[in-house]
DNA sequence: ATGGTAGAAATTCTA
């Protein structure tokens, strides 16, 4: 089974490329983030047309999380448990983690953790809470089950070493770098979700995602905040990995590049 | 000229 999970920066913008990129690929199940839209916006047809069932959400232009699958979708939640609102006081839960069950109890989140925007901004603390939640669902369901087959993927919006980013001395006081982010981002691998691709692709200069901003793309300054994590489970039936740069070339392509694993499963 | 784009929705917000 080929897993794919991929930032596209709007849906309805690059519902071609989407159609495009799982054929090419002969990808089995899709999630995407920031799809930046409700699901009564979006024309299913081309995926439908394709063979996929589509499970979508979006409450407005901002965030919104999919899954795109060809073995099955079933289970579709629309909340982490346990998740932070936003704002913290009178806010309202955010469209930024989908999961389900796709081909043989397989559990996936399709997840778009918050950016942060400044150190001192109180969207930064709400994404360390958001990070803890994610944490104590993933260990929630492998108490659980120990051979749970799960994954938690998509947009990290953390780049967990130095390597995973282009300058450290640019993200100096910077978000996605500081050590809190990356503490709370080691804390869910240390659930027991570990990264499925970093082992097959070290760095430095392994990126998933190229600021559009300043030619970052063809001066190769990029980070690595796409991940694919996976309990032990999927792990052991890990074949494969790879980033599809070459998405991120051209007119019309979205700032990060999909992230695709190979399972046994 | 301060190096700065892209998407959605509405002149601004988010990333």
């Amino acid at each position: 089974m080929r897993i794919a999970t991929w930032n596209i920066n709007s849906l309805r913008a690059r519902m071609d490329r989407v159609v495009a990129f799982l054929e090419r690929h002969d990808v089995d199940v899709l999630a995407l983030q920031e799809i930046k839209a409700k699901p009564a916006q979006l024309d299913l047809a081309p995926l439908t047309a394709a063979g996929y069932e589509v499970a979508a959400h979006g409450l407005n232009q901002w965030n919104g999380v999919a899954l795109i699958s060809r073995v099955g979708l079933s289970d579709v939640r629309d909340q982490l448990p346990g998740v932070p609102t936003w704002p913290e006081e009178d806010g309202v839960v955010e469209a930024r983690a989908l999961g389900g069950i796709v081909g043989d109890g397989l559990r996936i989140w399709s997840l778009y953790v918050p950016n942060g925007r400044e150190l001192e901004h109180p969207h930064y603390a709400y994404k360390l809470r958001w990070l803890e939640a994610l944490r104590a669902e993933g260990a929630r369901e492998l108490a659980a089950d120990p051979q749970a087959r799960a994954i938690l993927c998509g947009d990290f919006n953390v780049a967990p070493l130095d390597e995973d980013v282009w300058s450290m001395e640019f993200f100096e006081g910077k978000t996605h770098v500081t050590e809190p982010e990356r503490a709370a981002f080691r804390a869910v691998v240390e659930a027991g979700y570990a990264d499925l691709v970093r082992p097959e692709h070290p760095g430095p200069g392994v990126y998933t995602y190229w600021d559009y901003q300043a030619l970052r793309f063809p001066k190769r300054e990029g980070m690595r905040i796409d991940f694919l994590l996976g309990t032990p489970a999927v792990e052991a039936a890990l074949t494969g990995s790879f980033i599809d740069r070459e998405e991120r070339k051209g007119k019309g392509a979205s700032d990060h590049a999909p992230v695709v694993i190979d399972v046994d499963l």
